[in-house]
DNA sequence: TACAACATACCGACTGGTTGGTATGTTGTA
DNA sequence: TACAACATACCAACCAGTCGGTATGTTGTA
């Protein structure tokens, strides 16, 4: 869920160009504290194309869910580690992809969607449904791997694809925290490491550790 | 770092009400949204006798982290689970408080040092400092009995107390967030259940699940 | 193809309620 | 009586949202 990718040049609308500049400053500084100025300031457009393009502040902040759904969901999908054949490898592929990309400054590779879902849960409805269904949906995705993992290899009782898709989401989101706290990424790369331990033994892959 | 705590009765200062009232109502709403006035309203105490207290808003925010820290810390050493001689029984004990404490409303088991490092990371360095010693402390607490059970059990190379009781608190972290989304406690239970296997796994104890 | 009718995208001054914070009392008590 | 612990009244800045207006398409039709 981070976006470090190339802007598409310059001709983007008011619209697109609003919804990048709520992702960076709200992943800064939170939805509250953001002013719909701020975020024309950084899009570099006036008050009445904002809200020519929506309803109101809540607004821009329950689709600017949806945008970095669209993105990231786009990131992921064309990354390497998704052509393995083997469903653990691509799993295991993701784990290392997301510790990759936890560089640089902090607000840059933590997640909008956690961010604003543990904000706005219970100021605003329409943000805290679009920043869990980001979040689901891309559980879900992990969860086919996963699936196809225990399918494979087996797995204890009670453990299911979407609920080790689910852990995996937890155990970011809340290694997002720390790296907020400490100002680096170490606890993200860490938290990974632990993760990945886990699920190999749980497949019983102590080989590849 | 739950407080369903019984309150110590009414004879309560305004400062220790106006505490309470931010650790309530920024869980919820989280801190920004929060304003001076809903906190003197809950409070039962007015604006005169909040900025005699404290400096301002920020400050209080801190503030609260702190008292966040006294109230939780005391809950957890009270508990029983303390009183195992085994050091993994004392943080399986743990792990099994937190999981029974998480019930009811969402927003009275998550974690107030969470949401607001979350949220004001990037807007006010006071909280943000004040939130992730919170954690910190907390984890540095865990990590005792995580090292003496390494000690006594083993474990893989490179794996420390700190970097096991990190890890705890990013897992809760997490799962809060997730329990926002789901609007239950779900989320909360299964990642303690994914951590617990994680934790048997490691230190060899599998005839324990 | 020419032109009216309408739509979309955007501008920026303005507003009215809100909010953090202040200035000035009042009261209990050591 | 001195001072901490509050209460009351008030303010200036801020902020989400409005509104009249412009510029540039698009579409239907004679």
């Amino acid at each position: 869920m981070n976006t470090s990718r190339t802007l598409p040049a310059k001709t983007e609308n008011a619209r697109s160009k609003l919804l990048d500049a709520a992702i960076a400053l709200i992943r800064q500084q939170g939805f509250s504290a953001t002013t719909v100025d701020q975020l024309c300031g950084m899009a570099g457009v006036t008050k009445g194309a904002f809200f020519h393009h929506f309803a109101s502040k809540d607004a821009l902040g329950a689709a600017a869910a949806e945008h970095w759904t669209a993105t990231s969901s786009a990131l992921f999908m064309e990354a390497d580690f998704n052509r393995h054949d083997d469903p653990l490898d691509r799993y295991l592929g993701y784990l290392d992809f997301r510790d990759e990309i936890a560089t640089g400054e902090v607000s840059e590779f933590t997640c909008y969607a956690g961010t604003s879902l543990q904000e706005c849960y219970g100021s605003s409805d329409a943000i805290r449904d679009a920043a869990y269904q980001s979040i689901a949906g891309h559980s879900a995705r992990l969860a086919e791997d996963l699936d196809q993992s225990i399918a494979k290899y087996g797995a204890p009782e009670g453990v299911t694809g979407l609920s080790l898709g689910l852990y995996t989401q937890a155990v970011l989101q809340g290694a997002f925290i720390l790296a907020k706290g400490q100002g680096n990424a170490e606890p993200v790369h860490d938290a990974i490491a632990h993760l990945r331990r886990y699920i190999l033994m749980l497949f019983g892959r102590t080989d590849r550790m």
